[in-house]
DNA sequence: ATCTTATAGTTAAGCGCTTAACTACAGCAA
DNA sequence: TTGCTGTAGTTAAGCGCTTAACTATAAGAT
């Protein structure tokens, strides 16, 4: 495998001037630069990243952060939608992305993030930071590596959507409908910040609405599809009459679509169900569903964006994405 | 941050003993290890991990290599099975993943597939190889990269499935119930060799059973939802009459599924549909559909002890794992 | 008692690159 | 003409760790 150093000697040139050449940083002249290009294709030289990770303290790794609390990291396809935003703005830049998927407790995080966090091994880091106990930017406050979350943990960086209006407009929207006699299929408030937002936007819409939020039946899943089933047979046993679920996320909503299927009712028709985030399964789903579309793989790429603009010593302002109401075939009036 | 040197003049030793304590080689007294051990504690020592790669060529990073050539890497939840498998053993064992996502063309590969390659940044590879007009493991052959593929692409460690049993399974199931007018849906034969191998075994079943496979009617979608809904519809428009379709994967018999439901008529009392790969919505679809369950998770898994295994100097065979026919109620008799 | 091998720890070279400081010269302003 | 600043390229130190080769001693075999 070349080293700089057996490009220099093709070029007839010192290792200095090919760094220079390769990160074009002043001064050379064009002729050498072609010299130089022209020995780096004619032995194949790819520079060496841990090397210059130690020289230089650049790695070209971005790290994303998944915390794994729950099934949903490798479960939830939401999870891929922000990836691929991201994979793509990296991959155009010449990054690669570092999957990190620490395992989170109150007290703190595994060690093996911690490890990583303090390898030297990442230029910048982007977390989905939604887990109430811990926030994974803790560890990293210390230190100076830039971060961009997608989480509603606090962070100077941050691009979010506004998932207090994405609850709004489902409870809106059902209301609208006609609906009064709602299900709520929630998680618990110490599993995720943003479904914490949604659940204080459905309540504002009630309220605004005249609707007393409290009175309302809720039953809490873990975002799967199976818990979406289990809630929505829970809500029924105990108030039959019930005519819609809302679900703050689009699989516990086709889990509760499957259970009113299931016990030979009908959606819409018998009872309207709604959800969130709007996966690609949700628009083929039978019915296809009425959800809040969060713009997962926009926000993936806008945030790596905000990070390269934090590596490249700018100061970008923190985004906080709209949400659209996604009205498709399984809700309607009462 | 602290450096081996800081935990070597903390310990009184040398920085070579402090090395071969953290990496328990020979020789210390168990006095020293407890002196140095102390030592990395208190000073929260953790080791920089691009030295120790320049240094001793050891990464602690494994790159899971999923071409991007079709939309499946970030839409196929057959995707995120295989990395929670990858990542539950990768993160027991204190490696990183990086994810790689190269774009393929019959020439090759994108370039910065092939500089990562080449950058000394990664211990081993595990691959999803499977489209047919490049293998990725094509430029790593001529290094010595240890590399597990769970594709079909020629690779002296490979953990595969048996994809022609699986093809044989849901043709043979699907001729047991007595259907003969079955479509297929499928993917053109430069997408993906898993697919060619179940074909295959869907042409093996047929003729098994003294049906002529070339003439039952055949539609190439791109395993997408959308494109398994397309491929029904030109199907049924021109074949009527067909009892059942038989899909390479999931999404799109669900495409297909919604479909039939969408021209009014019936999955499975007026046609039959089954898919491939069990994707966690499978079970929950309406009906829950009846697929060929290829142990994602686990093959994630048992690449990576697999490649753990490569790395530490053994020589494991092969692997092909059986698949399971999952009949659930999306396929009855005609 | 002597020789050989193992144990315990240390010194220091080097992994491959970046970049500060340097040498030499060119161009411009006073 | 002289002094200052910029251009072009080079030298060499160092980033933080690993580990070969070294020194010293201990233990075992003959």
């Amino acid at each position: 495998m070349a080293k700089l150093e057996d490009v220099a000697k093709r070029a007839g040139v010192s290792t200095a001037t090919v760094s220079k050449v390769l990160s074009n940083t002043p001064y050379f002249t064009e002729s050498t630069r072609q010299r130089v290009m022209r020995a780096v294709e004619e032995l194949g030289y790819v520079p060496n990243l841990a090397a210059r990770a130690l020289a230089a303290g650049k790695t070209s790794i971005i790290a994303v952060v998944f915390p794994h609390v729950y099934d949903g990291v490798f479960q939830d396809p939401h999870t891929l939608h922000i990836l691929q935003g991201i994979e793509a703005e990296c991959t155009q830049r010449g990054y690669n992305i570092l999957l990190s998927t620490p395992r989170l407790t109150p007290d703190g995080v595994d060690e093996h993030y911690l490890r990583l966090i303090q390898s030297g091994y990442i230029d910048g880091i982007i977390a989905l930071d939604n887990v109430p106990i811990y926030s994974v930017l803790e560890p990293i406050r210390s230190k100076s590596i830039p971060v961009v979350n997608l989480g509603t943990h606090p962070s100077e960086h941050y691009v979010h959507t506004n998932d207090y209006s994405g609850g709004f407009q489902l409870m809106q929207h059902l209301l609208e409908l006609g609906h009064r006699a709602i299900g709520i299929i929630s998680v618990p408030n110490d599993l995720n910040l943003s479904a914490n937002h949604r659940m204080e936007g459905l309540r504002a819409a009630a309220q605004a609405a005249g609707v007393d939020f409290d009175a309302l039946p809720i039953a809490e899943g873990d975002f799967s599809i199976t818990s979406g089933a289990a809630c929505a047979d829970l809500l029924l046993q105990q108030f039959p009459t019930l005519t819609a679920f809302v679900c703050l996320n689009d699989r516990m909503a086709m889990g509760a679509v499957q259970l009113v299927h299931r016990i030979g009712r009908r959606v819409p028709d018998d009872i309207s169900v709604v959800g969130y985030d709007d996966i690609p399964m949700a628009a083929v789903f039978d019915p296809p569903l009425t959800t809040i579309d969060a713009h997962a793989p926009t926000r993936g790429r806008d945030a790596t964006r905000m990070l390269f603009d934090v590596l490249n010593g700018k100061f970008p302002d923190p985004v906080v994405y709209p949400v659209d109401l996604i009205v498709r075939e399984s809700s309607t009036h009462t």
